[in-house]
DNA sequence: ATCTTTCCCACCTAGGTGTGAACC
DNA sequence: ATGGTTCACACCTAGGTGGGAAAG
């Protein structure tokens, strides 16, 4: 909604916040958290479930930032660009380009933004402990706020907004990490992957092994 | 710690920010939401359980707020005043004063403050729905932050501030509801507070009995 | 003895997983 | 027939209840 048009308005003024030479983001740093975990999923071409209420991503999206103003407000916007023009298929384990991408929406952000729900808070807040997306989520369908839509079978890369809210919007940041490209899909196309999603969410413990869920007992499962 | 200052250093702007006449709350209201369930606790003395890692609060403290600036920011604060001088016990079925009060601490905010998660926030964030601190936890041990500390058997009630958080801090609002009073306890003293507790909280579900659990089905329970 | 606190417990709420059959 | 999507489900995580025995 406003907050699409209120990115664009202020992303113009990155380059001019620049040239002013503001000091208060000077060394500025985001890392992503988990990029270990991340390259795992990423080697064998990272999928994401979308649902009609929304599914969460895993891995998580999760930075640690340093060199922001302590005392300045920031608010933490994440949003899902188009990695390519292509729709994507399966086929004999591996994916292939399928014929152009359907194109939903022209602006930047297709499929909406989310606000990290901390937001707005102080530089101080944001830095004092790894910023974590795990509550973003993932639909195909037109839903209630707070979700992403993105089109299945299509890939996508996150972008990271930090912008500085006070009397003037400051657009502070703009960074994406390539470890956190996906497909989106509404079922894993590709076995490895859920094999790597049972073994590090938690959530997913229900389908592990009994071997797997006793690695220090090994003569006691099964 | 520090916020306890901040407090007392904003508090004594109240009157003078209504002297200067700031006109952004000029027309605010702050009403008490589920107060029909309060007064049921209320009328036979409400206790609240206090544990070494901390309680949450049922009822649930909830407040509805209309009249702030929309684009100004504020914070939301709670703390716990002791609410006469006593200590209490229950013996005969009442509640009957038992020596002095145990004084722990001289400041106003003896136990500490709880500042709400969605601090600090937009005005209108605050007014789009109920403020709900369901979050906050009771404790009568010394422990990590985001805590109260009580004493058990001492009456305390709840008091809300509103701080616009800006360039200058200022206290906007500091109310109370006489409903919301309650002696803390390590374990329930009266059979009823514990019967109505069980009866509308759902965490408690577990403890009613079949006949309450399908009211609309009264010929299959049991 | 009495009063108060602590601890473990079964039983809930609330909601995040992939599965596999059904559906389109 | 094929490929993609949906749905109910069992099984988890995570954590909020008061009970009751035990401890202080």
């Amino acid at each position: 909604r406003c907050m699409s048009r209120l990115l664009s308005a202020v992303e113009s003024e990155l380059q001019a916040g620049r040239e002013k030479g503001d000091p208060t983001e000077r060394g500025l740093q985001v890392t992503l958290e988990d990029a270990e975990l991340w390259r795992k999923f990423q080697q064998i071409t990272n999928e994401m479930i979308v649902t009609k209420n929304g599914r969460r991503m895993f891995p998580v999206l999760k930075v640690s930032v340093s060199g922001l103003d302590p005392s300045s407000m920031y608010s933490f916007l994440l949003d899902f660009m188009p990695a390519d023009g292509c729709r994507w298929k399966f086929v004999n384990g591996e994916w292939v380009p399928a014929g152009r991408a359907e194109v939903r929406n022209e602006g930047r952000s297709p499929g909406g933004i989310y606000i990290h729900p901390d937001s707005p808070n102080f530089g101080a807040h944001w830095m004092k402990a790894a910023v974590t997306f795990n509550r973003v989520k993932l639909t195909n369908k037109v839903n209630g706020e707070g979700q992403i839509m993105l089109n299945s079978l299509h890939k996508y890369q996150p972008h990271l907004h930090i912008v500085c809210v006070g009397s003037q919007h400051r657009l502070v940041s703009n960074v994406s990490f390539v470890e956190t490209q996906f497909i989106a899909v509404t079922a894993y196309q590709n076995d490895e992957i859920t094999a790597l999603k049972i073994k590090y969410n938690p959530f997913a413990k229900a389908f592990l092994d009994a071997k797997d869920r006793n690695p220090g007992r090994p003569g006691l499962a099964e």
